[in-house]
DNA sequence: CTGAAAGCGCTTACAG
DNA sequence: CTGAAAGCGCTTACAG
């Protein structure tokens, strides 16, 4: 069991073919699981690679080869629940599939931005990006991916684009399933917190609100609506107006859930109780929705099967027969998903007070 | 200007060679910024380096050379603000340094997780590898990266080892000043929720906690210090023994926000009002505690300056003169670096109750 | 101060 | 089904 290797270092190609006495060639063939390998040949080298504790290294297989089995996350702030969701599928993903994750942290609005993402995609020459709110969104930031033909999929983008694969979750029908839910609790009165007017996700879960009253016959309530802007701040404000109205709502679905704290902080300094004077619903299923008082019912971003998807597109687009498979056209249409959310249903929603009842 | 190279490709350090009528050597001594150069030689390659908008590919140094670029971040829970912090802290340096990070994300209970640490390490060959809680704790972790001679930094481990370098805050310190500013604000009866037994962290802020009583000549007493577990449930359960005592203590201090976040809803659902009839203090300064009503008096733990360090650990530990700078041994000597906390005072602190000053 | 040669550990393209 | 040769783009060790 002499082998010519160094003690201390770990096996190469070489060692393995040595001792499997095959050519290294037919050892890469066995690792990369191809085919015109005879049965027993496969066994016998798998055997080796095993006894020799065998592991492939990544920077020789990305310098010959074209895949670097690198895949890049590009995000902008990493406290938010979007990314760390994100994050953890994609993580969980790469490894099953034997690729690892490199992490990038850019300011949205850093002048070096293109210099930065260049840096980055030229250096380690990842197999694809996944780009998240609000960088997925920045004209700067696609246009250097595209100057660096990087396979790219943004994760909820604002609009998609023809040229970029995407994967998000369905707003209208989440928003409109929070507001039914409130509707079947009793409520007919239900204010409405809208998030930033630059985003999709914004109109869209305003449609979803607006679909649900519709289809119940609710009337539509222009005071009941409210511009906000996606932030604690606004979910302030915006609840402030809402209280101080005549015709006080009975429920308020503002459109995530930083907005929705917000209001849960104006009602608690106006001493209304949640649920029993105002029920409060959120947007994102944020780690804070569940640690206030009381929890907060939203809605789960499916953000880890989001990039799940997102990395399963981006192998599978390394794969060579990836264009020729469905007859060229077809297969490389840029792929637009959408995967499925979840209501989170917690003691921020009630039954509306009586004496408002209708 | 014609280069030899296809138009689409991307410019290797033979162009830049050629270009510039030097060695490959040369260039990589330039880029490199190894001594040794003659000055408008390096001027001369590097102006053709931008030319070509020249970028090493990273696969190649590491296959050449001793350095991977890459630095690995191993975590458990991706939804952590400590896990965040990190990471922000650790992408800054990397990126100052040339530097990439690689996040992998383990279950701290899988059966098979020295395999996947060692699947990690063998192929990537990062040049060292950060740990964060609960980890950089882990025998089989640790056991695992010892075996593949991956140099290591341990965030917060609970108790540092004599062959890991590690990187702290002052805990013992920032619980000290926060019981002080409960003290100043006047309060007398002040209860203390400790976190789980298992982590060095919970002892030092008990040990904090005690110090400040002391100095001011307060009593120790025992019915005001409860055993939590670092979760919000351990939090409302030792809020509701301290709430139902006869003698309410005007104050809480947790050891950690999720424990602080408990004492807040309990108190909520006993109508109590923060900070009016008791004042609530955490550590840590999770996301969630600025999201609260009141908002939380809390200890911001330096993350992402505790992975700035430890980033610049094991860049440092790279450097060929590392061990010899300071004549072997005592640079050899394994690092164990505190850096500094800051104390953040929101609203969820007040005056003491007048009726139960004393 | 500069360079020619060898080699890192794989994959590619080709041959049998 | 299997393999010999060349090459990916750098760094290392050495020579001048």
């Amino acid at each position: 069991m002499a082998t010519s290797r160094a003690p201390g270092s770990a096996a190469t190609i070489t060692d393995v073919a040595a001792l499997a006495k095959v050519s290294i060639k037919t050892v890469s063939r066995v690792m990369n699981n191809e085919p015109g390998v005879r049965a027993d040949t496969r066994e016998a080298v798998m055997k080796v690679m095993a006894e020799l504790n065998y592991r492939p290294k990544l920077s020789a297989r990305s310098l010959a080869g074209a895949r670097s089995f690198l895949i890049g996350l590009l995000y902008f702030d990493p406290s938010a629940a979007f990314v760390a969701g994100v994050q953890q599928g994609a993580t969980l993903r790469c490894r099953e599939a034997g690729y690892h994750l490199v992490v990038e942290s850019v300011s949205d609005d850093a002048k070096d931005l293109d210099a930065q993402v260049d840096r980055m995609v030229s250096a380690l020459r990842p197999d694809g990006m996944i780009l998240t709110p609000p960088l997925c969104d920045n004209p700067t930031v696609l246009k250097a991916l595209r100057a660096a033909h990087t396979p790219c999929v943004l994760l909820s983008p604002k609009k998609d684009l023809d040229d970029m694969a995407s994967v998000r979750m369905d707003d209208v029908h989440a928003a409109e399933e929070i507001t039914r839910h409130l509707i079947a609790l009793g409520h007919r009165r239900i204010g409405f917190i809208k998030g930033a007017p630059d985003q999709i996700a914004s109109t869209r879960r305003h449609q979803g609100y607006l679909r649900a009253l519709k289809s119940h016959g609710l009337p539509l309530e222009k005071e009941l609506v409210q511009q906000g802007a996606f932030t604690y701040d606004s979910g302030v404000e915006c609840a402030q107006r809402l209280f101080d109205s005549d015709d006080r709502p009975t429920a308020i679905f503002a459109s995530n859930d930083d907005m929705a704290l917000g209001v849960m902080a104006e009602a608690g300094r106006r001493r209304l109780a949640v649920p029993g004077d105002v029920s409060i619903a959120g947007f994102d299923d944020s780690p804070a929705s569940r640690l206030v008082w009381p929890p907060l019912t939203t809605v789960r971003q499916p953000t880890g099967e989001m990039a799940r998807v997102a990395v399963e597109m981006l192998i599978a687009a390394q794969r060579p027969d990836a264009n020729a498979a469905e007859g060229g056209e077809a297969a490389s249409r840029t792929p637009h998903r959408v995967v499925a959310h979840e209501i989170v249903v917690r003691e921020s929603t009630g039954k509306p007070p009586k004496a408002r009842r209708r």
